[in-house]
RNA sequence: GCGGGGAUAGCGAAGCGGUCAAACGUGCUAGAUUCAGAGUCUAGUGGCUUAGUGCCUUCGUAGGUUCGAAAUCAACGAAAGUCCUACUCCCCGCACCA
């Protein structure tokens, strides 16, 4: 078979063509279409990856054929630590690696033949691009964006880095997943994500993304409405915060939970006496917390007590496992309207309170006497403080928020679960901060005209620790203020940064003076339709959004989110497996396209299952998809007749449904319409039909569409052609009738046939009268269907050969039959 | 615990109020073409039944609720993979979250 050289013959000529090369149009209306940037790595494409690209590729051409002006990018998220670890073993520097991966990883997207704008392609770790990142570095920083702080910091001893909270998966590193991940004091970067907690919670009712990612996000952003309480410890200035979202039984507290790794706790120990028992046992909680997935309830007295200030008295202060340094303050006022609280204060033997009750007598004795615990915050009655004593919880949520407002005794807040993003790797390959530390003025940001900070390129990946440091006379510069001598900072920007604002270079990637055109933005963004793994849900998908408000606020954008549609695929399963090395059930993309060629693993992948539905790799499935384009190739060399009417309405019907599938990503479906079309037209061939099949095709199989295209002496790219209009008119109910009476027809004879159990001579059709020429008109088709003879009679006929009296059973839409053997 | 998605014939997968014994693909069976195979084509593929348009049993399990038809109104009746409720099982997020 040829594929290959068709497949290479049109993708060079597309290519040389220019065909896919977008220009803004202003007269045009814009679809800009975008698959998440990958890695390059330097392995082949599985199949996985192929679907994912495929789901884009149609999505492009078709809106591209519709008319569209279409924006279809590729490009590199090539920094990261791969490039590096290679740079370690093997000696072959970071940017040779990156830059030899990314040579064949774009010749295996081109063997797919996707419909890309290859001139728009960027790559992360070239200067012109990462020159902005640390340009966004320097404004986030006058905006108060960007910060630094020593805090306890996510460590990976495998990256040797440090990492963001959206990076540790399970308590592990996203890239090792079996390194836990550990707790640094540190100095680092962060970007202040938080400061867009709210919007980003909220915007999310905009967008057209999937319940479940939104859920997702909604969850990582984790926002909950409390009151901050403000308890002074007894003998001691220290002032413990402690935050509540259940607070309306707030005068039953009657004792404090602080997190093991809290970082008061030392403080607040100081003067204990058993304080170094106290610490070894929160060691020991943390080191559980580690290896245990649900570790059991802890806890230790700290010999200390706040002062309650709304004056539940003194309350011992314990060291809980169940308390989290990372959520609230860290710090729980406990109480006996909490299970856990409840059962961890009867385990300690510690003071309980009942002040929310039931209504029913006989429940509310066992509340009283602690031998239940009662937690509905709805419907329970208060029984303090006074003012509220007889009133239904839930309801007078607010009015005692009010009443701790009015009397000073806590504060209304918001927490949030997300965290300021920790940007700071101490890796070699990726953008440097531009900062440079002067003994005397401290972090001195370097001068925008002295963008980029070129990464160094002579450096020593055999040192321990960053590679960056050993490049000293890099790393030794002046301080821009005071020029007395400074030092630069050696770590580098984690790659989520680089993911942030990809999709607005694609815009303009040639633009030198800023990190896009203004214009070109305005045109093509936002995104509308993204496609990726839902992997990416907390993530790149919340940095993308944050950089995108944050650009806006500068007045560099014009609008909200980056992403209006998203779209997650499904994942290709393989003997009951995610498709990956390491359960070496691995299809590549040359595996198939060899013996197939790369279209009808395209369509196979889009035929199998919805797009948004994880599928299983079927090797059979795949000899189906490829009989279909044989199928659809041997049309060609048919003699085309004249359409007819009925050749009108199929053609047409096929448009109307199969547009109305793609539009709907129901890829599947489409195929179907389009095999169902190809059976059709192998009977009755015509070029209009033919030519509207390859047509429809070249979403899907792009190369065969455009070699059949060709084959029937059209000049044009078929890639490029226009989407075909429908002509309503074309479409016609009685056609459409006339085929389901047909049908129904054949079935009934192909019974009686099975039944008689003899090929037939003759057979007899007898209609009524209103149908004769109905079934007159169908007597051709019947007779090649069967290769008999065929003779209709209308029913009520006196002259009609009927010797075992069928005629009876006519009936309208169903003629009496006789068979004769 | 919270949340999301599922469960349909050997397998994959449509259908999401009546036209459903259930599209399509794959697998299997039979027939045709052929020395044979591959390929291709045709038919069959829940059960029973009749020279057909019939009946029965099925869409995770168990219950429940109805409306409409090519115009209107009234009455009666019948119909659920499809709607509702509970349960079981599977996948995927988040989670001692105060």
């Amino acid at each position: 078979m040829e594929f290959q050289s068709i497949e290479k013959k049109w993708q060079k000529a597309w290519e040389d063509k220019k065909i896919f090369h977008a220009k803004e149009d202003s007269k045009k209306k814009k679809f800009y279409n975008l698959e998440m940037f990958p890695y390059p790595s330097a392995s082949f494409l599985h199949m996985g990856h192929v679907r994912n690209y495929t789901i884009g590729d149609v999505i492009a051409r078709f809106k591209r054929m519709q008319g569209f002006n279409v924006l279809y990018p590729m490009g590199y998220d090539s920094f990261g630590l791969p490039a590096e670890n290679a740079a370690k073993k093997s000696g072959i520097h970071p940017k040779k690696y990156t830059e030899d991966a990314i040579k064949k990883i774009t010749e295996y997207f081109k063997a797919m033949g996707n419909s890309y704008d290859w001139s728009r392609t960027i790559s992360t770790h070239e200067p012109e691009y990462y020159k902005w990142n640390q340009w966004f570095f320097l404004k986030f920083l006058e905006r108060g964006l960007v910060y630094r702080k020593k805090a306890p910091v996510n460590w990976c001893h495998e990256c040797k880095s440090t990492l963001a909270n959206e990076e540790v998966v399970d308590g592990c590193c996203w890239r090792h997943e079996t390194t836990k991940v550990e707790q640094k004091e540190l100095e680092q970067w962060f970007i202040k994500t938080t400061a867009y907690a709210d919007e980003l919670l909220k915007d999310l009712d905009k967008l057209n993304w999937s319940d479940r990612l939104k859920h997702l996000q909604r969850n990582w952003i984790g926002k909950s409405d409390g009151l901050l309480f403000s308890s002074p410890v007894k003998g001691s200035d220290i002032i413990l915060q402690t935050f509540s979202t259940h607070f309306e039984a707030f005068k039953a507290d009657t004792f404090i939970a602080i997190a093991p790794d809290h970082p008061l706790l030392q403080k607040l120990l100081d003067g204990v006496k058993n304080k170094n028992e106290i610490l070894e046992f929160c060691k020991k909680i943390i080191q559980k917390r580690k290896t245990q997935k649900e570790p059991e309830i802890e806890g230790i007295f700290t010999g200390r007590y706040t002062i309650d200030p709304v004056g539940n008295g003194e309350l011992p202060i314990w060291v809980t496992s169940f308390a989290i340094a990372d959520y609230g303050t860290g710090i729980v006022k406990c109480s006996a309207h909490d299970q856990r609280d409840f059962e961890f204060a009867k385990k300690h033997n510690i003071r309980l309170k009942a002040v929310l009750v039931p209504q029913d007598p006989a429940l509310r004795k066992k509340v009283e006497n602690f031998e239940i615990c009662y937690t509905d915050m709805k419907n329970g009655l208060l029984t303090e403080p006074k003012e509220f004593t007889g009133k239904k919880a839930g309801p007078a949520r607010q009015e005692i928020i009010d009443y701790c407002a009015k009397q000073n005794l806590a504060k209304q807040t918001t927490n949030y679960k997300l965290r300021d993003w920790l940007i700071s790797r101490q890796r070699y390959w990726g953008t440097p901060i531009p900062i440079i530390y002067c003994g005397k003025c401290g972090a001195v940001p370097v001068p925008e005209k002295e963008l980029p900070v070129l990464l160094p390129e002579k450096v020593d990946f055999k040192v321990q620790g960053n590679p960056i440091a050993s490049a000293t006379s890099w790393a030794e510069t002046k301080c821009p203020k005071c020029k007395s001598p400074a030092k630069r900072e050696t770590d580098t920007m984690g790659g989520f940064v680089d993911s942030s604002w990809y999709f607005l270079r694609y815009c303009s990637p040639k633009e030198k003076k800023l990190p896009f055109t203004k214009k070109a933005v305005d045109y093509w963004m936002p995104v509308n339709q993204y496609i990726g793994g839902i992997e990416h849900a907390v993530g790149h998908l919340i940095y993308s959004r944050f950089w995108t408000k944050v650009l806006r606020d500068m007045k560099l954008l014009n609008f909200d989110e980056p992403f209006a549609a998203l779209f997650n695929q499904g994942i290709v399963y393989k003997d009951g497996h995610k498709m990956s090395k390491s359960f070496g059930n691995v299809v590549y993309q040359t595996d198939i396209s060899e013996k197939y060629g790369i279209d009808t693993a395209r369509v196979f992948l889009m035929s199998v299952g919805a797009p948004e539905s994880d599928m299983e790799w079927s090797d059979s499935g795949v000899e189906g998809a490829f009989r279909l384009l044989q199928k659809i190739s041997k049309i060609a060399e048919l003699k085309f007749k004249k359409p007819d009417a009925k050749d009108d309405h199929k053609r047409n019907i096929l448009i109307k449904n199969y547009t109305q599938l793609l539009e709907t990503l129901k890829f599947n479906l489409a195929i179907i319409e389009l095999a169902r079309y190809a059976d059709y037209l192998a009977e009755n061939p015509t070029r209009e039909g033919y030519e509207t099949l390859l047509t429809l095709l070249s979403p899907f199989a792009p190369h065969t569409a455009e070699e059949l295209w060709h084959e029937i002496r059209n000049k044009s790219f078929v890639s490029v052609e226009q989407w075909p209009a429908v002509d309503e008119k074309a479409i016609s109910k009685e056609i459409e009738q006339q085929e389901q009476i047909l049908e129904k027809t054949i079935e009934d004879m192909r019974r009686i046939i099975k039944i008689v159990n003899k090929a037939p001579k003759k057979i007899y059709l007898y209609a009524i009268p209103k149908e004769l020429d109905l079934y007159k008109s169908l007597k051709e088709t019947l007779q090649k269907e069967f290769s008999a003879e065929i003779e209709v009679w209308a029913n009520n006929n006196i002259r009609k050969y009927d010797p075992e009296h069928k005629a009876e059973k006519a009936k309208p839409g169903k003629p009496g039959i006789y068979i004769e053997t």
